[in-house]
DNA sequence: CTGAAAGCGCTAACAC
DNA sequence: GTGTTAGCGCTTTCAG
């Protein structure tokens, strides 16, 4: 039994209207709507009250036609499905809020053909600047971009030789740093489970952090048992199975997530193996997923909603002015928990 | 040091300058974007190749204004902060991005003033359609979404004296169901931990399940002990804390979703009790956090990503011929896992 | 401070 | 199958 939402399309009021019946121009109507300061009080009390009486508001293709923007930034994470992009983006959007404009969310699922083809998309759909996750994807974007003249910000990632406006912290510093804590424990076999790291600069950033305290404990960082897998809490448990199948078990699992951790950890369970007596696993990012977990897992505490709101300020400030910041680096801190201990004697 | 990001404004080609280098009419660069089929090969090729070669991608504004439809989906949820939504709002966005539609989403955190605000906004910005959860809310909303000619699906509910598009669930029906299996094991003392019932129809159906299951067993309703709350896991926490203080404490606490089961859980574990001897805890969504903890939540299944995509058809419908569909109602199961077993005797 | 009017770039009748 | 053309509703000079 359906019926019709509409017998015809409904006839809304326009500029015009407005402007008849406040008896002034569609150039006054408009003003009043734009820059209230403009006008003079009591014709502006006169074109509000019959923008109300009317029902009256603005057509958003013909003010995006006229005014060449719309309102709207666009932003493309990997997932929306785990709180690590969600809570920045949620920030991000409130902070774009306060500044009168609205976030437009794809997700790529971490695939770089997914992801082009979301940019073009927010562009097709009138974006006026983008957030990407990571500075890593074809060059021929960036041309794309620019030619269209859509500004782009990169959050995720702080890395000073990529000339582009950005806001992230140091990935690699930060699990060096964590490694290194494993490494000054004691632990001498190392595992360490990662996101697939083709296409993925803050991967590659970590694993290369972990090398890097590797070799500052004059260890050789080939030594790393490294998995790539896709994000997920199977595919940490599936990795951590792989790693305690090796002839000798690394007796320490850095992972390059939490996600991937927590996975780790229920494998470790599953296997009846005790964390961290029998093994320590560490996280990245410090989601909730983090301290829900038992033991609660030791990880790298990254600011999302710090991040989120930073980036939706430059990116006011890049649509507002044309003006590309410098990059931003922001400070993680590591999280002492349960799941990391010195190796057994 | 910051740089301008462009000099000029781009000057971006348009319908008309491809219609030049083709040899051909605006209207006929137009059909070849819009409906291929129309359009002979030959003349199509030509086409295709000065779009290609001259870059050009369709100003949106103009689209918008000339075809009176924008492309774009709106969506409001709660928050983006947790699985629940996120899934299935994921499945949605792949789901519509099939039918060349874009999806533009919002969060209210549960305030139905936000909530309000933000589909005026997704209005503004041209939303075609919207997917809202659940029926309750300003009736003058519904009134001026139906002003506009905006279609609305409403989600996560099914409430069939709603004469609204809908897709949901039975959210009464599901509670009372995994309720019924708890009083049948035995439990007398019932506590119950809900999300603020206020401007909430799926907080208030899964109370009344709980006490529907009540009546059938013989009980008086009013001795289930309920707490509201806000949505988070520190308010689970807190709520399982002033239940478990009760002179007689319930043997087992119902939750109105997973996340606040989970904090339920995790203060059972720091009170010192064992679930499920000492307390049976229940859950309702079946996020993936429900099975990371330990012991693995018992709780509702609810196929979210089945609603998201099952959803995003409806909408697709709905936009396309103008038709309300009539509300459906998916299915939900109880998924038994650690958290249950018989009271202590 | 306000008005007139010229587009903005595209779509969709309608005509051929 | 293709071209002509009249808007779509708003913003924004430019005058006054």
């Amino acid at each position: 039994m359906n019926r019709r939402l509409s017998d015809t399309a409904p006839n809304l009021p326009t500029l015009a209207d407005v402007a008849r019946v406040a008896g002034v121009s569609t150039a006054t109507v408009s003003r009043c709507l734009n820059s209230p300061a403009q006008v003079q009080t009591a014709t502006r009390d006169r074109v509000l009250s019959a923008v109300a009486t009317l029902g009256y508001s603005p057509n958003f293709g013909a003010r995006a036609l006229a005014a060449r923007r719309t309102g709207i930034i666009g932003a493309i994470i990997p997932t929306m499905e785990n709180a690590i992009f969600a809570r920045a983006i949620q920030a991000f959007q409130e902070e774009l809020h306060l500044s009168g404009l609205t976030l437009l969310v794809a997700s790529s699922s971490y695939s770089p053909e997914i992801e082009a083809d979301q940019i073009r998309t927010l562009v097709a759909r009138g974006a006026d600047a983008l957030l990407l996750i990571g500075h890593d994807r074809d060059p021929g974007i960036y041309d794309f971009l620019a030619q269209r003249g859509v500004p782009v910000l990169i959050a995720w990632a702080y890395d000073p030789t990529q000339a582009r406006a950005s806001i992230g912290f140091d990935n690699r510093r930060a699990m060096a740093g964590l490694a290194d804590e494993v490494l000054r424990l004691g632990h001498r076999h190392i595992g360490m489970i990662s996101a697939l790291a083709a296409g993925n600069d803050r991967a590659r950033d970590r694993i290369a952090g972990v090398h890097d305290a590797l070799r500052g404990h004059g260890l050789d960082p080939a030594t790393l048992h490294l998995i790539e897998t896709p994000y997920s809490i199977a595919n940490g448990a599936e990795g951590m199975a792989q790693l305690m199948a090796l002839p000798t078990p690394p007796t320490a699992v850095v992972c390059g997530n939490d996600v991937l951790a927590v996975g780790a950890l229920q494998m470790a369970r599953q296997l009846g193996l005790s964390v961290p007596q029998d093994v320590s696993i560490t996280g990245f990012d410090d989601i909730e997923l983090a301290t829900v977990v038992d033991p609660a897992l030791t990880t790298v505490h990254v600011p999302h909603r710090d991040m989120g709101r930073a980036a939706a300020r430059l990116l006011v400030d890049m649509v507002g002015d044309g003006v590309a910041p410098t990059p931003v680096c922001l400070d993680t801190n590591l999280c002492f928990r349960g799941t990391l201990a010195a190796p057994k004697t």
